[in-house]
DNA sequence: AATTTTATATGATTAATGTCAGCTTTTTTA
DNA sequence: TAAAAAAGCTGACATTAATCATATAAAATT
């Protein structure tokens, strides 16, 4: 059983606001995993019954529609939490959590949650500033997806996996998406994403090696992206 | 300056947690407003600096895109409160606030909002649980825009209007939108709204009778939204 | 009441994007 | 390493839904 004390990932989440004790009370009921990547944490229906603190990787938050396609609604990294709003709404998960890559996470069970909500005002406003926080996140996808074109959202999504995710020292995109998981974040066909990555290419905004993406002329997405 | 403990659509929202000697203090700080048909609340890009708390009447919440098209994320009826999400982001609005009817609200300060968050978990649960559920909608309404036809998410909404805001004596939709606006919260355009519309009418699904709306056939139009 | 403006309606056309099919490359598994 | 499976790619085509044009009806204004 690993301190929490010490877990740097700690600062960027709601639980930044604990004190010592109550990290050495959180260090004794939490239970560290690993997940592999393409694991779930959950699925979508299931009841989660505590929050996990990402340590280490990615995953994706997405919903399986009736036409078999994975939309994603969110990626989710180091230092947040995963499960906040079933806890607090007290229902199944309405999402699927999948690792994109090895993470390591802890699972911090509801009642531990549900005291410190009681006992530590910092922390449920910062909760509580998260949850707010997706909330536009979502609202603002949601009008993104209605309004603009698929060229468009791609480039906006290309532009926030490099944000988000950082590059590697060849310059090309972290995260490692298919063009499958690309299309979902995308909202569209995984064929047209495929196409306009390969547009994309030729006008000499990206450069694809395999699955690698580089982007290279960020100014120009960004203005397509609007 | 009206009492809060009478007040009935106080049960519909966060605010049914708080006890008399609190409901005394708001009583006394909030400010009573009529907000005429077509009455902005607030727009998008303002600071709100309080929540509104709707004691009559509907109001749309939508944000304008580049393309000149109104997307509506949500509606808002008597009992719900509005502008608690920027209030705990601590942000200026993302979506503006227009009455659809004419509409009375009570609007509570900021200052006050905050030291009930402080004084009282209960009711700072509650505005959480409120702020998730929210969540949860958008996401989902997010999935539906991205995967559903038009046809069907017309069909879904027409079924949501039914069943969130009744119906008149006659049948007829209690609540009263343009057709751009329908098309607003189906996102679309406003012509292939009207089209559809008129399909579900020669279907006879729906009768139409200038703005007034009749859900004929309920299941069938429950199947096509699916 | 007449006129202007706005909303609703419908047809024609175009543009965007999804679907299907076939092929190549990469990855996985035996 | 060979074989099989999955992922990536591209072209052809189909479909959906947006746009444009125009007409009618309703509402607002003079």
């Amino acid at each position: 059983m690993s301190n929490c004390e010490q877990c740097i990932v700690r600062q960027f989440s709601a639980l930044k606001a604990l004190n010592k004790d109550e990290l050495v009370k959180l260090a004794a009921c939490k239970t560290s995993h690993i997940i592999k990547k393409g694991a779930p944490l959950f699925e979508e229906g299931e009841s989660v019954n505590g929050i996990y603190c990402v340590t280490s990787g990615v995953c994706k938050m997405s919903k399986l529609s009736s036409n078999g396609k994975d939309q994603i609604v969110k990626l989710i990294k180091a230092g947040e939490l995963i499960g906040q709003r079933s806890l607090i709404s007290d229902e199944p998960a309405n999402l699927t959590a999948v690792a994109l890559e090895d993470m390591e996470v802890c699972f911090i069970p509801k009642s531990e949650v549900l005291s410190l909500f009681d006992a530590n005002n910092q922390f449920s406003m910062n909760l509580m500033k998260t949850v707010c926080g997706d909330l536009k996140e979502t609202s603002d996808h949601m009008v993104s997806i209605s309004q603009k074109t698929v060229k468009e959202r791609l480039a906006e999504t290309l532009i926030y996996l490099e944000e988000t995710f950082g590059k590697n020292e060849d310059g090309s995109l972290h995260i490692q998406l298919s063009r499958e998981e690309l299309a979902g974040m995308v909202s569209t066909a995984t064929e047209s994403c495929i196409r306009l990555l390969s547009d994309f290419n030729k006008l000499g905004l990206i450069e694809l090696h395999g699955k690698k993406i580089t982007i290279i002329d960020s100014n120009k997405l960004k203005r397509i992206a609007d």
